[in-house]
DNA sequence: CCCAAAAGTGAGTACTTACTCATAAATATA
DNA sequence: TATATTTATGAGTAAGTACTCACTTTTGGG
């Protein structure tokens, strides 16, 4: 059985919407352009969303469902489970990979949805209580388990969660939106780097320690 | 003699839009709203502003202004001068300190720049080369200095700096924007971990490397 | 092929928007 | 005080805007 047509349109439309939203943002997209990119009449939007706050809530709740629970924390988990009696440096390195795959498959939705965030409290509430507790607690699983371990410094995990994803999402602006004169052209070279700060950090141990590499 | 008084009007009537658009945005916001907000007339806006746009973009270049030459980079590099001979940690500290200021400071008018970047190409030009290629230049100073003298590993400058920028706007951010349940209470301590981290990674020397502390 | 239900349409509506302009008030000049 | 100039006003306007609804087209089962 094919799918049923209504569904179709319902979802021509929602990627319309998103398309537009992310390029312009939500106030000065007008319903008549979403119609027109979603090749609809304008009267058709409003069979399936009642009004063009709907549009927004319901992308918010689509794009958030989707990272809370089948791809975000599954594969993230995956990763984790994967790598999680490895180096440091290759757990990190996987999961950072992991992350920019999603962030540039998702980056309109990411864009809709944190840039909207301001105006509505509760797609802000939504974000804190399903991406980014959920996604902080386990990176702090990681970085207790590894402390406990002794491989890691006591550092507050929140602290050192909320640092490496903000190197990482600093990386990934640049590349969106100044790409011409920063970068290395190697993706993976870059992150290899951002992985080496975080872990041993910037100074030269030559000098006031003495490194003992396995 | 006193300030004339349509400048003091005009003043009046940037702040007002500096607080509409950066409350709502800029295309969410309305004239008629900045006019009761200014306490004037709507129609006494455009003797001084030709249309809305044209409030953005003084606005848009005021700000970048105010970064790019007085403000900015003036304090800055009195901060990397005055902190030039001393160890890197207070160098950071004194460095971060100083950009939280302004940041806090200058937050309604970072938002509205940055966030309209995204849609006028101009302004995101004009970020690009009075403030970001400018800021990067002179830590990158910063770095290239000390990795001459043998006090920093020989990790590109560039993506040093965003790094550490990186983990301080996600910091700030957090401050923003969620600071119920993530943060120690104290400021300052949180930047000596950032610094801690940047400077000597969470991986614990205990385990591979000998401290030698000062 | 028929017809009822489902899906789609686009002109129309009530409202808001950015922006204008003739007029009024405030201020400066003499 | 009288007059010229600058500054401020807010009703008015044309151009949207989100949204409605009477109507048409499409679909699928008997």
């Amino acid at each position: 059985m094919t799918r049923k047509k209504s569904d179709i349109t319902q979802e021509t439309i929602l990627k319309a919407a998103i398309k537009i939203f992310s390029e312009k943002g939500y106030s000065a997209a007008t319903t008549s352009e979403i119609a027109k990119e979603a090749g609809v009449a304008e009267g058709t939007i409003f069979r399936y969303f009642s009004k063009k706050k709907d549009l927004l809530y319901q992308i918010a709740q689509k794009t958030i469902d989707l990272f809370s629970h089948h791809i975000a924390f599954s594969t993230l988990k995956e990763v984790l489970k994967e790598n999680e009696t490895k180096d440091a440096k290759v757990l990190l390195k996987a999961l950072i990979m992991d992350r920019m795959i999603l962030f540039e498959q998702y980056f309109p939705y990411i864009k809709i949805i944190f840039y909207e965030a301001q105006f509505h409290e509760d797609i802000q509430a939504m974000i804190d209580k399903k991406i980014i507790k959920k996604g902080f607690l386990l990176m702090q699983d990681v970085f207790t388990q590894r402390t406990l371990a002794g491989e890691f410094k006591a550092i507050a995990p929140n602290v050192a969660t909320r640092s490496l994803l903000g190197m990482i999402v600093a990386m990934f602006l640049q590349k969106k939106f100044i790409p011409s004169h920063y970068f290395t052209n190697d993706l993976e070279e870059e992150i290899d780097i951002i992985i080496d700060i975080f872990l041993n950090g910037i100074r030269n141990t030559a000098s006031g320690c003495i490194s003992v590499d396995s």
